[in-house]
RNA sequence: GCGGCCGUAGCUCAGCUGGUAGAGCCCUCGGUUGUGAUCCGAGUGGUCGCGGGUUCGAAUCCCGUCGGUCGCCCCA
């Protein structure tokens, strides 16, 4: 052992990892999703952690930290396909639609629970590995709005009844990019992709900056794409974004109300008025869900550039700035690097490790004990082994989860052990030939005889 | 990639203007005979992030470096 090298174990930036106790409760979340996710018939797929880095940034967006694999000992000038962690479920989604084409069930409903990475600098809720929890709708042709609807719908069933998420107040907030496309490119008379992107990017910060500010770079970015555009039309296109604003506490009948009066309004805008029914539509198939769940907001734009409808993002009603919690949306035209069709799709994307992190961190998650077991099995001394064995197997095959302790040590350390991984029951086989079973609850105390072919936990 | 703050025991930290390292928690063992959480006692554990400089002497001052963290960019 001497002269060996210790390394001081540390946690790396950015991957999270957690103590027993807490990953019991992180596959309890994951075990609810997958439940969820299911029961409105997705059906679950696995793709690589790598792809090769042609297919992630087929689309041409390299603006993405993204880590790229290199093997130890690569032979000198060999050629490789050059590989690269994925930093999304969406692209592989894509790619692997594009590959299985042939095979599978339009529209095809998926979900996919796995880890992404992104190099970026690690913050709070922020991470380098994390998991996300995507569903996405694909079809060939035409894509029913209705699947719009069905995201949200699914996420809050999804998200409000996590254990510990109960009383966690969280808001959906819903828009529809061809609204303020149809604006930007028709009134704004600004049609050029770039000119629409950087608009949506400064929108997207509407909430991130002061009014002020917000303002000037509107107009200098309307301004430098048409130089032409009147103060009067960024004026009304600010009034568009701000009748849609501090919606968060109306029903949806008042929304729709708003934007019905926004139909009346845009006419001469095919691309707003098909945006604010599609929205109208969305939301009439949310009612059923609370007040304050869902709300329009067309300040919700996102980032990515290959959203082309429905947009969607989550955040925490009491603090908005820890960031996006779940989000997605609508994209006609995903797959079109990979195969010769027109598949629409839409998603949207639990961002599982930001949200798990919040909630451990502030200490709201249902944290338990630090083993599955319900028994711990006393092995009275090393020659009652075999009875032990036997009793924590028939206790085993009626379907409690049995530890067996390792050695014939003393009580005082065998309950200890059990005490300190929060084991609920402590068995005792019997310590002599013709005494009888005893089980003992750890948290009220009491012990009783019990015969392992028949005990429950109700006793 | 850019800027602010921080780096002492496994964890949370103390150590004032330089004099060779401490507390609490955790952990281990003990308080006899078949029973945990409390209580009492004892013990393990740190090249004070790393490298250099100033000094008789540096955890303490200076420089560099690495790491962490927060904000910006971007996003789940």
């Amino acid at each position: 052992m001497s002269g060996n090298k210790i390394y001081k174990p540390k946690a790396i930036s950015g991957f999270p990892e957690w103590l027993p106790e807490t990953r019991l409760v992180e596959q309890q979340w994951l075990d609810h999703i997958r439940k969820v996710f299911e029961s409105y018939g997705f059906c679950s797929i696995e793709t690589p952690s790598v792809e090769e880095l042609d297919v992630i940034t087929a689309k041409g967006e390299v603006d993405k930290e993204i880590y790229v694999l290199e093997r130890l000992h690569k032979e000198d000038g060999g050629k490789e396909a050059r590989l690269a962690l994925h930093f999304d479920q969406t692209v592989p989604l894509a790619r692997y639609v594009a590959q299985h084409f042939n095979d599978l069930v339009f529209p095809f409903k998926r979900y996919q629970m796995q880890r992404v990475w992104r190099g970026e600098r690690p913050q709070a809720g922020r991470f380098r590995e994390f998991t996300q929890c995507d569903i996405d709708v694909i079809a060939q042709d035409t894509l029913p709005l209705h699947f719009d609807a069905e995201m949200p719908a699914i996420i809050w069933e999804t998200l409000s009844s996590l254990p510990g998420m109960e009383n966690e107040k969280i808001q959906i907030r819903i828009s529809n990019r061809k609204i303020l496309m149809g604006v930007i490119q028709n009134e704004l008379e600004i049609p050029d992709d770039d000119g629409v992107a950087n608009i949506f990017r400064i929108v997207d910060k509407l909430e991130k900056v002061e009014l002020e500010e917000f303002l000037k770079n509107l107009n200098n970015e309307i301004l430098a794409h048409n130089p032409n555009c009147l103060p009067k039309q960024i004026e009304r296109f600010v009034e568009l974004l701000a009748r849609l604003k501090n919606l968060s506490d109306e029903s949806i009948d008042t929304q729709l109300k708003v934007l019905y009066a926004l139909i009346e309004q845009a006419e001469r805008n095919p691309l707003t008025i098909e945006g604010l029914r599609d929205l109208c539509i969305v939301l009439e198939s949310l009612k059923h869900l609370p007040v304050g769940a869902v709300v329009a907001d067309l300040s919700i734009v996102r980032g990515l550039d290959y959203y082309t409808g429905t947009v969607y993002e989550t955040t925490f009603v009491d603090d908005p700035g820890y960031g996006t919690i779940c989000a997605g949306g609508r994209y006609d035209d995903l797959a079109s690097s990979y195969i010769n069709k027109a598949l629409p799709g839409v998603g949207i994307s639990i961002g599982f490790s930001r949200l798990f992190a919040r909630l451990h961190e502030q200490g709201k998650l249902p944290v338990g004990p630090k083993s599955p077991a319900d028994i711990l099995m006393v092995l009275p001394s090393d020659e009652r082994r075999e009875v032990a064995t036997q009793t924590a197997q028939t206790l085993r095959k009626r379907g409690f989860k049995v530890e067996l302790f390792h050695s014939g040590s003393k009580l005082k350390r065998q309950m200890a052990y059990a005490e300190k991984k929060k084991i609920p029951y402590v068995w005792f086989p019997p310590f002599e030939d013709n005494s009888e079973h005893e089980v003992k609850c750890m948290e009220s105390g009491e012990q009783s005889k019990a015969d392992p072919e028949n005990w429950t936990t109700d006793e």
